[in-house]
DNA sequence: ACAGTTAAGATAGTGTTACTATTGTTTTGA
DNA sequence: TCAAAACAATAGTAACACTATCTTAACTGT
């Protein structure tokens, strides 16, 4: 066993790799270098050849890890999604007063963290880029039915549903909570994206962080939220 | 010159194309036929030599109209854009309530034609299919920059524009009207998406079209318009 | 200490993709 | 009717997305 990525395990379906890379040294480096190469040159331009040079390895190597680069960016993905949740869960634990509950979910899905302040997650924002950049790719494929059927969204599911509860438990007549909030985690991705390549689309405001408090504010005027943040 | 794909002539950033394609008989085949084949097979899977195929031409014909898979589908989806700019256009025009105006725009933003009821344009639901499918890939690239310096946004940005200010002529003093325009128009993709693909994360009224009744009900309260649709 | 297993490196090979180049034939429009 | 343009036919290349095989290195249990 080889040091871990962070010092909570974050379980990955394993559906989506063919050997564990946590459980290995090159596994870990496929996960970290592979990060980085896909920031540096993005999904388009990634390959397997590419970061077998970079790690000193050979591609054949990677391909006993992942099935393709797709697997491996649903992978990465995943890890994120699994991250999200494992925030959601203890930043809303002990939390009686729903509209805080709320909130609190609202920040950990819309954020960027700080990567000084990585507490429990190594590369929480190198991988919260990557959801920026590559994740609205994944789901926009012909295999996807495939791929939810062998559970791969699971994750993903599970954190709009927990949110959309948190929504029902505020407003319970609201008839979108799924919609809102599935609405608000891809838009903060799109959004950002905008910010740094097509201004023009979003709003900026000085010395804060526009999406935060857009989405706060349709938040609390689509359920009726009256009280000052 | 051959039969258009409209009455109606859209015009296409000709960065986008090496050759007009509406300008041939081949041209309207690589359009018509790509567009059925995307939609068939996907773009991942989608090749040149597969439409030339199809077809019945060759790869080097097609490469004579477009420079790679990538240019095509931003050309139809650009195609798709004026299309929407052009609808804004008539949906809005001798209209003085700004309110109406805001609603006439969010239909034709978030609303899928019925192919029975294609009017003004052909394929029209091909090529919102199109987008719902494909659009999200399409500036998530690194390429993205060097695009948006060539002018392959301007239509997208000026839809927005437009309809951010129908939103400020509305409420002067709600803080993010480019944001959610962009948001309403991407959100209204994937949504869709979702809808067929993976339903939990989104939320089906009986025979309603969930997503459009979200999207008023959103802008209604986020600018604070309290009269009845 | 040694055999057995597993992981990784090295190398080679295949079919497809994403083009480019060349040459010859047909179309068309001045 | 003649010249230019458009298209077809064919060939070729480098990169990509793998798969297969063989060897070496490392660790595992008895």
């Amino acid at each position: 066993m080889v040091h871990l990525l962070s010092t909570v395990d974050i379980k990955v379906n394993d559906k989506l790799f063919l050997k564990n890379p946590t459980s290995s040294e090159l596994g870990m480096k496929i996960i970290n270098v592979g990060i980085a190469l896909l920031e540096e040159i993005g999904f388009e331009n990634f390959t397997f050849k590419k970061l077998a040079v970079r790690i000193e390895t050979t591609e054949a190597s990677i391909y006993r890890y992942f099935e393709c680069k797709h697997s491996f960016l649903l992978y990465l993905i995943n890890w994120y999604w699994g991250m999200i949740e494992y925030r959601l869960l203890i930043e809303t634990a002990n939390i009686d007063d729903p509209i805080r509950k709320l909130y609190n979910s609202l920040h950990v899905l819309t954020s960027v963290p700080n990567p000084e302040n990585e507490l429990v997650f190594q590369r929480e924002s190198n991988l919260k880029s990557l959801a920026i950049n590559e994740s609205a790719k994944i789901y926009r494929t012909k295999e996807v039915d495939k791929e939810n059927e062998n559970g791969i969204y699971l994750v993903y599911k599970s954190i709009v549903t927990r949110v959309a509860s948190f929504i029902q438990e505020v407003n319970p007549s609201y008839p979108f909570p799924a919609m809102l909030t599935s609405t608000i985690i891809e838009s903060s991705n799109h959004q950002r994206f905008f910010k740094d390549h097509l201004p023009r689309l979003t709003n900026t405001l000085p010395d804060q962080d526009a999406f935060e408090n857009f989405a706060l504010d349709l938040v609390n005027k689509t359920l009726g939220i009256n009280g000052t943040n």
